[in-house]
DNA sequence: GTAGTTAGCCAATGAGATTGACTTGAAATG
DNA sequence: CATTTCAAGTCAATCTCATTGGCTAACTAC
């Protein structure tokens, strides 16, 4: 868990916690090292353990240095949040010959980048970041939607709904698989055995489905999500296509 | 809600606050007063102020008393959750004739309970708390599904996919509405003019759409995820129908 | 080298959750 | 009625955090 961190102190000669250190050498600190030890930990200790004191730990500083490159602790998550997705979505996606995949490999990074950080799950999704790599996340949506063949004010609309649908079912998968593991475990088990024994009589549907329901948490749900999606989106264009044809027929002038 | 309670703390003459007061009489606090003191201090404060110090100042008690009660604040929470949605669903539900119609009613009181308390929205869509509220929900969504003309297999996954997309959009809308304004409005701003000076030759549908494009906290998405979704739960019975009637052609006895 | 500035450090504050010991009043028991 | 019991309030204390203000060492520019 901290074998190789010996090196990154280093150039403290030998002493990094020994009483003869007085402080780190100017410069030790800087954002960028910071937000390292940051998914560092949060990746190791988990949301709980994501304080000040920590982070500090991390990097052998004093706690309170880390006010001097954040405001406060909301700006270094955020911070924390772009530099995640950076990198995460360093290869910058490709549009291939089909707008479905396109679209389906879009959603899948977004989906595996908030299970990867579950802890911040929640800010990733209600909060805007507009920087670079989102720009291209939302050209590259866009572009698949209007070679879907729908019309600009419905790529628009979809671009938004499908969006949302994805960072939203993500961050709240994510958020069950941050809660800590007796939490969740038991709010599923107790799930499983409450809706076996549910009285006949007053949830006929459920008592005989009672095998066939899924878990809220079950991974299958958000692919079929997307799947669902995709069709809708295809069928929407679709109907778009018969009206456009549909009006040049009938109506080839129709103002 | 609240108007016959008022008794409840009223025994304690004149001096509530007063110096002559050493506690509360024996029995003053229960789950059910606390938990509608914290619903009051949750709708007036805020999220930030839902503290056992200002829970324990609305019931003009000890913080520490309300541990007789709640062995800690995030059973008081789950309890709360569990109390806010029973008031909320009281009028059960009861099925029409159009399983569509049925559908986005449920939906819709979902989303309209999750805006009326979003402080505690991402908890709401995380955690399950099965009690009977939830087991009839869940029994008339399945209703509907089923009478949509899903098979069994295909209503259970879409009960999941339906419910899941509804609670996760709504818990992310009501999590942008419990950020406090500024950050909001700075994101949103942000956002939007960002979004109009992105330079066309990297980012050409963009710019050729910058004006059409959605608020990511725009109502029209939830209720077009709906329709979407019940679109989508249409089609598919329609396949599954399909499927049926043509094996009965092509194989009428296949076993 | 000398002054100035930056960035790490320290002590302290204040909020909050939670615990364990103590107390009291009402109900049960004799 | 006196006594015991015991749940339910209360208090003091602990621990963990974020955050602030003042201090000072180490690097920079002159």
């Amino acid at each position: 868990m901290n074998a190789p961190k010996a090196e990154d102190t280093s150039d403290v000669p030998a002493k990094s916690t020994g009483p003869g250190r007085r402080r780190l050498p100017r410069d030790t600190l800087s954002r960028q090292v910071i937000l390292e030890a940051a998914e560092r930990v949060a990746a190791r200790d988990g949301l709980d353990a994501f304080t000040f004191q920590s982070l500090a730990k991390e990097v052998n500083a004093h706690p309170t240095s880390l006010y001097r490159h954040f405001r406060d602790k909301d700006q270094l998550v955020l911070e924390l949040i772009d530099d995640l997705r950076a990198r995460s979505y360093g290869g910058l996606l490709k549009p291939t010959d089909s707008w479905r995949e396109d679209l389906r490999t879009s959603a899948r990074y977004i989906h595996e980048h908030y299970l990867r950080y579950p802890q911040f799950a929640v800010q990733m999704a209600a909060r805007t970041t507009r920087r670079p790599t989102e720009f291209a996340n939302v050209e590259f949506a866009l572009d698949a939607l209007l070679r879907a063949g729908l019309d600009e004010a419905d790529a628009a609309m979809y671009l938004r709904v499908f969006g949302n649908v994805i960072r939203s079912l993500s961050s709240m998968e994510a958020g069950m698989l941050a809660l800590d593991p007796e939490t969740r475990d038991g709010d599923t088990l107790a799930w499983q055995l409450e809706y076996r024994r549910v009285p006949a009589e007053q949830y006929p549907r459920i008592a005989a489905m009672s095998g066939q329901l899924l878990d809220i948490g079950d991974p299958k749900v958000f692919d079929t999500a997307v799947d669902l999606f995709l069709d809708a989106i295809e069928a929407r264009a679709e109907q778009a296509r018969n009206r456009r044809s549909t009006r040049q027929e009938s109506t080839p002038k129709e103002r």
